[in-house]
DNA sequence: CAAACTAGTTTGCAATACAAACTGGTTTGT
DNA sequence: ACAAACCAGTTTGTATTGCAAACTAGTTTG
């Protein structure tokens, strides 16, 4: 049976925005990332980066660790486990909705 | 094999917008429906139906046509080829990309 | 020791999303 | 007749976004 296209408004926002669900799709499959392996990644601009990671982080998506290489500095990205339970809910619904798009 | 997370990017932006998603999911199996039907089936409210429908149409996506029934007004919308074709697109890309989300 | 580089953050601005208020007209009630 | 309520949308005001240029604080290089 098909779902109830009114599901889509249903999609968690923050997550259903293209920049931040690369972010998260690069996230997932790894314990943690540094911001230039991110800036690397998804090729976006670095106040872009850092701004979607700040409202990720404000949404306790990922937690952030300031520390060093060295002496320069280095900050690391990883999903939270409310992070993790997001991308999963949205992944699941993103998979219905588009299944259940008309043709 | 997986396709490149970058694919999410390519998404139409004008499409990756819950609303705006939603009217066209309601408009593409129909040949045209008025403003009140989109009213009531998306359940968004008038202003912001107004302006997603007025953003679509600036983008070729849906025309519209003003007419009466009786006397009181009557706003028909319907997909244009191009509409039709970006939300095929976007449909393909969607499935595509909430396929290849990692588990 | 100044210039250039590094790893991010902040700022400024244009575009968005949203609902309340408005518009132009019609119907209803008295 | 005429005001009040209603109808089908549109416009407006405001708060939030998304973006990249400019900035910061420190480090390395020439």
């Amino acid at each position: 049976m098909a779902i109830d296209p009114l599901q889509i408004t249903k999609l968690d926002s923050l997550l259903h925005q293209q920049s931040r669900l690369l972010i998260m799709t690069m996230l997932f499959p790894v314990e943690s990332a540094d911001f230039l392996y991110l800036l690397q990644e998804t090729a976006l601009t670095k106040g872009n980066l850092s701004t979607h990671l700040a409202k990720l982080e404000k949404a306790d998506y990922l937690s952030v660790e300031k520390t060093y290489r060295g002496k320069t500095p280095l900050t690391i990205y990883a999903l939270t486990t409310s992070g993790r339970d997001a991308f999963a809910t949205y992944r699941r619904q993103l998979r219905e909705i588009a299944d259940a798009l008309p043709e």
